[in-house]
DNA sequence: ACATTTCATTGACCTTTGCGAATAAAATTT
DNA sequence: AAATTTTATTCGCAAAGGTCAATGAAATGT
């Protein structure tokens, strides 16, 4: 995966001056404070938001719990992809769970802009190529490991998310409960 | 979702001459028997396989077990996603579960030929961004549903997997031993 | 700094699901 | 059509993980 992380930022490193031009005017910078609210649930998700620093987390509700289904920390860009590309109502909500500063892109100034930026085209196919291949290794985790396994794969793959967030959302985002993460860390 | 499918053949029906013909001049059909592989593990998927008509499957081995993890019918395109858009060595197979035509388009064909016709790139594009929708929700599905729960969905969702394809490889596909799933449809 | 709330750990118990083996039913082969 | 192989069902048992409840530790608010 890391190859593919690195072909994007080439590509953003080689943008012609147009193309970086266009994406500067239709972006800003916000900065949330910890709990803010970058989306809630059933309203559309008509922005992109690139993390400067700070985390963020996207999670569901359901039955009364929450789902985290991902981390943003620095470079990584949040959005509720659903509600993102089809531009409906999102089931997910994303939060700053610390302050957080954010690049925000409107999602039809960018759709815009594509048309005018060949590399923005790119950009936008490579980002969702990403994610669809960061999908399918979650899809594959969840079919052959086991609480213990995933707990060790997010260890070793991405320990940030082990040192900075909470084990309850770690629980949720591993799909396993938080006693059951607890006992996991105890026996290691 | 459905909304999506239909996007994307309005976008084929809508293909100009010139995108139609450079489509047809780099693909071609094939038949396959019953048990034939399109795909093995460790070779690279330089070929995308549109259905024409028959069954396929795409699967994986892992602890001696066969883990599938998509059903393909007609109209759908099959690939081992992460070989084909790296073009590096697939972990999956593709197989003809039953007597398969499909219409084969080599990769660097059509990558030479998306360089050209702008309807080839919002294509590649949109399929990217339904199998991502796709995934997507295949992980929510494993994140909020039990077993039972699972078969019901693909019950009414997908219902002639249930009724074309064997039961172990369903049972793999939802993520169950072959027992459990011969227990869930006692049950109901 | 203290009080309150939230979060993490631990234990007892229960439910779901997996596994091995036996059997039955289907599908294939000869 | 009979024999063989593959696939599906069912059972008993074991393991993994969930739930409820109690306690301890951290974080947050005042």
């Amino acid at each position: 995966m890391q190859h593919y992380i690195d072909k994007i930022k080439k590509l953003i490193e080689n943008f012609d001056d147009a193309t970086l031009k266009a994406l500067t005017e239709i972006s800003y910078t916000k900065t949330f404070s910890k709990g803010d609210y970058l989306l809630k649930a059933d309203s559309i998700c008509d922005k992109s938001f690139w993390v400067e620093n700070g985390i963020l987390r996207k999670y569901y509700a359901y039955n009364d719990k929450e789902i985290t289904t991902e981390f943003y920390f620095k470079d990584d860009l949040a959005m509720s992809f659903d509600s993102y590309t089809q531009q409906k109502p999102s089931r997910e909500y994303i939060q700053a769970l610390t302050e957080v500063t954010v690049n925000i892109t409107d999602y039809s100034s960018f759709q815009i802009e594509k048309l005018k930026h060949r590399q923005l085209q790119e950009l936008d196919f490579f980002m969702t190529e990403y994610y669809a291949l960061w999908l399918e290794e979650k899809v594959f985790e969840l079919h052959t490991q086991n609480a213990t396994e995933r707990y060790q794969t997010i260890l070793t793959k991405s320990p940030h998310i082990i040192q900075q967030v909470q084990l309850t959302q770690i629980a949720s985002y591993l799909n396993v409960s938080l006693e059951t993460l607890s006992r996991i860390r105890a026996k290691i």
